[in-house]
DNA sequence: GAAAATGTCAACGTCAACGTTGATGATGTA
DNA sequence: TACATCATCAACGTTGACGTTGACATTTTC
């Protein structure tokens, strides 16, 4: 808002420029503030760490970066973007039946948290402390995007119901919780690189979900 | 006699003796104080956001409490013990199959959930922010009391599968997170009071976990 | 009804984190 | 050589939240 020092105007002009180096220390900077804000949660994580962590004086930081804010707004933005633009694309496939849908948003989101991590996690750990309480346009957009995401979802879940490929004796919005329950819960434990993959994961997830933990009935 | 009013003192010898409107105040404090650690996260909960809400003067909520620490240990205090009694409980009934006494604590964990609303909620929200990092010696103690728990839970499922009654298919590991994280994502959407009960949930989630959601072979 | 205990708060000192300033040496560029 | 831009940081001012102090009314106790 303020942005009148000297500093933010070097910036601002560095930046409008572009300059290679320039943008790779910011990135640089973004992708350790995302791993410290995965790590301690926004509110802990203090620029001091970041500027450590990056080998960097805490002023120099500023020569990079506009403010603390700055940097987890970029963590988490285009996150729900890409997310909604994956749903929307698989609306937009008139051929698919809900259920089918369902299963490809599921497994696409979990790759998507792999690929972005970790922004997605964070997105997901801090929206209630950041996002539900404040009142700025940022955190009203956010908000309405993951309702719109939301909606989609459980729209895909009734769909599915209705065409009899899921159980009617269990309200769309408690398959909902169930479902995205077992994924959203991933940003507590699933770290790329280690064991199953994103995808695997998902489809286990996927798996458990539509035919259950229980051994059938012997079937050899 | 009186040693100059300094205020903890005086805490100190009010909580020593006793005294039931003290009490009551102070319990009202607390719940005060995890409702608001719950909407906001510890972090930005402020000291002046609870007297506000307890209609005191900031300074006077230091006469029944020592500090914005005291009232996050209290919060959690006790709901891991339960927990890991409720899962010795039915270690002790031999007479259990494994998957039987994994259903019971998957009921029982979210049952307990709502009774001690939100006083586990805070716990699951903030354990990575708050105890993730610490290293002091209730941190600590979490950390172990939660693995120890982990290790009970994970022992159920592993038992279950040796017993054939879960899949071998699916790592136990993964089978864990998926059903808990069914669970302890409720803490994003359940309020007791509302729509379906704790144990309701609990039994539809596990419904879910043991027969899948998709419709089976059309059993009229 | 005086003395003591109780609950309350206005005001204060302290501290940690934020974001800014102004200057410095380094690196190009004429 | 002279000059400009660059990346960096020591030091600063500011803010917001913490926890404490000391005194003031009100109630309890003797």
């Amino acid at each position: 808002m303020t942005e009148q020092s000297n500093i933010s105007r070097r910036r601002r002009t560095k930046q409008a420029k572009g300059g290679a180096d320039y943008e790779a220390k910011r990135a640089e900077l973004l992708k350790i503030a995302a791993q410290l804000f995965k790590e301690q949660g926004f509110q802990a994580t203090r620029l001091l760490d970041i500027a450590q962590a990056a080998g960097l004086d805490r002023a120099t930081v500023y020569y990079y970066v506009g403010s603390k804010e700055e940097l987890f707004h970029e963590t988490v933005e285009g996150v729900l973007d890409a997310n909604i633009a994956a749903a929307h694309a698989l609306i937009a496939d008139t051929e698919l039946k809900a259920i089918e849908r369902l299963r490809q948003i599921f497994v696409t989101l979990m790759v998507s948290y792999e690929d972005n991590y970790p922004a997605t996690f964070v997105y997901i750990q801090e929206q209630m402390h950041q996002v539900g309480t404040e009142e700025t346009v940022w955190a009203q957009e956010i908000m309405k995007k993951t309702r719109q995401f939301d909606q989609i979802l459980l729209g895909f879940i009734r769909e599915a119901v209705a065409q009899g490929d899921l159980r009617e004796d269990i309200p769309a919005r408690l398959a909902e919780n169930a479902l995205f329950g077992m994924l959203n819960w991933t940003h507590r434990w699933f770290v790329p690189g280690k064991g199953m993959s994103g995808k695997e994961v998902a489809e286990a997830f996927w798996s458990i979900f539509t035919s259950g933990m229980a051994h059938a009935s012997v079937p050899a």
